[in-house]
DNA sequence: GGAGTCACG
DNA sequence: GACGTACGTGACTCCT
């Protein structure tokens, strides 16, 4: 029946409540109670007994914060914070969950979960059962033996004594005796001060135990470290008893009842709907089988399949004036994708209905004929009275317009949550349906399988096709009404409204036009790099000794640092040799040759893979042209983000790289012009925080990173060489990222404590930046983001965090996203200003990529000098700072060359 | 699918 | 005193 030895899983289901209720947005029921840890954790669990392979099983409580342990230390746990109202009423709840779905679960008055899980494991083991603890916690690491593991549900993973060790540096025997020593803020268990785990460590593999060093205190070298410790005997005893786990608590529940019992069906039905947790009821009642669940949702949403009922629906569009619509293709890839249905959603008074329009699925059952279709679309697609919804409106405008069919006016949802939420949370419809309106929407691979056998749109039976795409139509309509609201209370619609919502038919046309890449140039670097590649392989066996797998950073790290004995870096989080490229240059530095030709090899195999053979198979063979697709709300920033393949990171600093970037030409009697913003993100911070001498460096048109070697160095503008200036530049670009002094001294290869003296003289002589910095930080701190000069939020997650590595790193975000956003503001800004000029002029010129801080057109050669100082003007004066925005332009036959 | 690495601004 | 360390992206290769 089962395996052997038996297992028993102990479920910490406190940690679990904690991490589905921060893991989730806070659902509530229709009667208003909040049920988002509910909800985290009936998935959570349900999820795990599905895939794991149990004999008996256990769910294991806190039952109340006070324990034996407050007796012993009254501040135990005093730092907690209060648990957040909205989750207090979850716990019975929680409790509920697990009757109702036949889980055991277990909780002890006066002793903590941990305790309890110690206890069930110590009895368990000694009956010859395995165990296996589902937890996160640390102070569970003391538990594990050979017949006990952890399981860290969060990292999917096992933890053993090697994990344990890796964490503690002792294995799990001595877990206690180190938390003693190291004691823990986080349950404010005291230890001794100014010993942390890697000292309490030490100190525990020198001395055996906690006793033994605490009885020859005198033997310890470090004054200091003797006196911490001899003044601290006490508080490393009590700490002791704090964080050891009791194991012998009689069990409330013998071990032969921790058994799933048979689920009594009505029950966990009528809870689950109570919750109103209708996907988790359909999931666990047909367990994969989603047809049903497609049925119910057709029974509300139409399948249009006659001439009459779309005039119908069109009428209706045309009184109402408002559609939220949406088109199925049979690609991702707007170049490949063909037509394949359109669903629309209306709301009449209160109610909302959609439909499906199938065109061109592969199917026995009638459809209307696509032309007539398109026919009758089109006009209200057109309709300047008639406003569309979509969600990535830019996809469908994309694909209509390959049918001549232009979308206006247009809302996007997609825009506006991103224009509210970047950086907190996702954009895609099937999130923002279960954060919004608590819904769990069809999934594409419900309805198209996954994998190599995944079906196109067309291969879709109708009655699953009408029921995910209707939908889909039914919540844009939804997420637009709360939306149009929130941009309303929350004073963003200028945002939405003057920068992202013109951006769209600007990127769709940048996405259509696509860059012309020279297949011949592409090919001819493709046989060089090879016979290069595979000199170097040659000689880097030669100079290992053996052959190898050079693109494996494992199988190099044991080369250079166990077979070669080089002195070996860092390690990296899972334990193997740092191989980047610094640690390898640093090996080179001292004169080894093979890390030179790793770092050779490394460069070309990477154009090779990524640039040419990847470029390559993206050109539609037809034009020649490469189509990037530009996600227009992916970063947190503002930004735009490329992919697909990404040409927002084409080769340009090595020599190599820049013979790839000759490939993107100009079609015949077109030049490549590339326009970009200097020192953009500078200028900005020059702005934002009101740096009296940098705006004047910028208004005199300086040298900045010359000026500024000259100002924090104190020498003259004249003695200042190019190493004062690439200092000078490396600090500047430093500030902008929100600098420490480690980072900086990693960059110019310098002291800490050097790299701290220039960034103190950098503040003193640039008075301005700390305010802002402190500025910007402690609005992330109240609000939880920052905003770019026109208003872009953008969150930065963490800032409150306990955790100092995570706090900070918020922080720097913090400094750096107005600057990075208020750059993508204003480039985006003149991205519509130039499509929209371009327009109206009737020029052939197009604009064909945009790489953050640069546009790229292809513009007929006849027209280049005319335009150049006009799209240059466009650019430069799109907007007014206290400093002047400088524009440098290039011309070209391919982008190498117009740089 | 995560980790490591590296291309760009 | 110890922690781990410059901002934002996407694609490729290993390897479990």
């Amino acid at each position: 029946m089962h395996s052997n030895p038996p297992k028993l899983y102990l479920i910490d289901g406190s940690g679990f409540i904690f991490r589905a209720y921060h893991a989730l947005p806070p659902l509530k029921r229709p009667d208003g109670t909040p049920v988002g840890a509910v909800y985290g954790f009936c998935n959570m669990l349900t999820r795990l007994i599905d895939r794991i392979d149990h004999d008996k099983i256990a769910v294991i409580f806190d039952s109340s914060r006070q324990t034996f342990r407050q007796e012993i230390y009254a501040d135990y746990k005093a730092h907690r914070p209060e648990v957040p109202a909205d989750l207090v009423p979850q716990f019975p709840l929680i409790r509920e969950a697990c009757r109702a779905l036949a889980i055991p679960s277990i909780e002890i008055a006066g002793y903590e979960a941990d305790d309890l899980i110690a206890s069930y494991a110590e009895t368990a083991k000694s009956q010859g059962y395995q165990v296996i603890i589902v937890s996160s916690d640390k102070d569970l690491m003391q538990l594990v033996d050979d017949n006990v593991s952890l399981f860290d549900p969060i990292k999917n993973r096992p933890i053993t004594r090697v994990e344990v060790f890796e964490k503690f540096g002792v294995y799990p025997d001595k877990v206690i005796d180190v938390q003693a020593l190291a004691g823990d803020s986080s349950d404010n268990v005291p230890g001794v001060p100014s010993i942390g785990i890697k000292t309490a460590a030490d100190l525990i593999n020198q001395y055996g135990t906690l006793e033994s060093l605490l009885s020859n205190l005198n033997t310890i070298k470090q004054p200091k470290r003797r006196q911490a410790l001899t003044d601290n005997i006490e508080n490393a005893r009590i700490s002791y008893k704090l964080v050891t786990l009791v194991r012998d608590i009689p069990l409330p529940l013998p071990l032969t009842e921790l058994t799933i019992q048979p689920v009594d069906q009505a029950l966990r039905e009528s809870f689950l709907k109570q919750q109103g947790f209708n996907s988790l009821l359909i999931r666990l009642s047909q367990k994969g089988d989603t047809s049903k669940q497609i049925d119910e949702k057709t029974l509300s949403h139409q399948m249009v399949t006659s001439l009459e009922d779309l005039k119908a629906w069109i009428n209706k569009i045309n009184q109402i004036g408002t559609v939220a619509f949406d088109t199925e293709t049979t690609s991702l890839n707007i170049i490949q994708a063909k037509l394949v249905g359109v669903s629309m959603a209306i709301k009449e008074g209160e109610i909302i209905s959609a439909c499906y329009i199938p065109l061109a699925h592969k199917t026995d059952h009638s459809q209307i004929p696509f032309q007539q279709a398109l026919d009758l679309l089109k006009p209200m697609l057109l309709d300047p009275g008639i406003l569309k919804i979509g969600h990535n409106i830019k996809y469908d405008m994309a694909v209509l317009k390959k049918y001549d069919i232009e979308i206006t006016p247009w809302d996007d949802t997609m825009l506006m949550s991103y224009c509210l939420d970047a950086g907190k949370n996702g954009h895609g419809m099937d999130e923002l349906a279960l954060r919004n309106l608590n819904h769990n929407t069809i999934k594409f691979s419900d309805v198209a399988g996954t994998g190599k056998n995944q079906k196109t749109f067309d291969e879709v039976p109708l009655d699953q096709a009408t029921a995910y795409a209707a939908e889909d139509a039914e919540i844009t309509l939804k997420l637009y009404q709360l939306f149009n609201l929130r941009l309303q209370q929350e004073h963003k619609n200028s945002l939405y409204r003057d920068i992202e919502r013109p951006l769209v038919p600007v990127i769709t046309a940048m996405e259509l036009n696509g860059i012309k890449v020279d297949l011949n140039v592409l090919k001819h670097l493709e046989n060089d790099f090879t016979k290069r590649l595979s000199n170097l392989e040659i000689e880097i066996y030669k100079l290992a000794g053996r052959e190898f797998n050079i693109g494996s950073p494992k199988q190099l790290g044991e080369i250079l640092f166990d077979e070669l004995s080089l002195p070996a870096p860092k390690k990296t989080k899972t334990g193997a040799y740092e191989t980047g490229a610094d640690v390898l240059e640093n090996l080179t530095m001292q004169g080894h040759s093979l890390p030179a030709r790793i770092l050779d090899w490394r460069a070309l195999a990477k154009l090779k893979s990524t640039y040419i053979d990847g470029l390559i198979a993206a050109i539609q063979p037809d034009t020649g042209r490469v189509h990037t697709s530009f996600a227009m709300a992916g970063t947190a920033t503002g930004r735009l983000a490329s992919s697909d393949p990404n040409l927002q990171n084409i080769p340009i600093k090595s020599e190599d790289g820049r013979k790839i970037r000759q490939a993107f030409v100009a079609e015949d009697g077109y030049k490549i012009v590339s326009l970009d913003y200097s020192q953009i993100e500078l200028r900005l911070l020059a702005h934002m925080a009101q740096v009296q001498p940098l705006i004047e460096a910028f208004q005199k048109g300086e040298d900045i990173h010359k000026i500024t070697a000259s100002q924090i160095f104190g020498i003259p503008l004249d003695q200042v060489d190019s190493n004062y200036r690439r200092q000078a530049k490396t600090i500047n670009f430093g500030i902008i990222y929100g600098i420490s002094p480690f980072g900086l001294a990693q960059q110019l290869g310098i002291p800490t404590s050097q790299a701290a003296q220039i960034i103190k003289a950098y503040f003193e002589k640039y008075p301005g930046i700390e305010a802002y910095m402190q500025r910007y930080k402690i609005m992330a701190r109240e609000n939880g983001y920052v905003e770019t000069l026109w208003g872009r939020r953008c969150h930065t997650s963490g800032i409150n965090d306990n955790n100092p590595v995570a706090r900070q790193f918020a922080e720097r975000q913090a400094i750096n996203a107005p600057l990075q956003g208020s750059n993508a503001d204003i480039i985006k800004k003149a991205m519509y200003k130039i499509h929209n000029f371009l327009m109206s002029s009737h020029s052939k010129a197009r604009l064909v990529l945009q790489v953050h801080d640069e546009l790229v057109f292809e513009i007929p050669a006849d027209q280049v000098d005319q335009l150049i100082p006009q799209l240059k003007a466009m650019m430069e004066n799109v907007v007014s700072l206290s400093v002047p925005l400088i524009v440098d332009a290039g011309i070209g036959n391919n982008w190498d060359e117009a740089h």
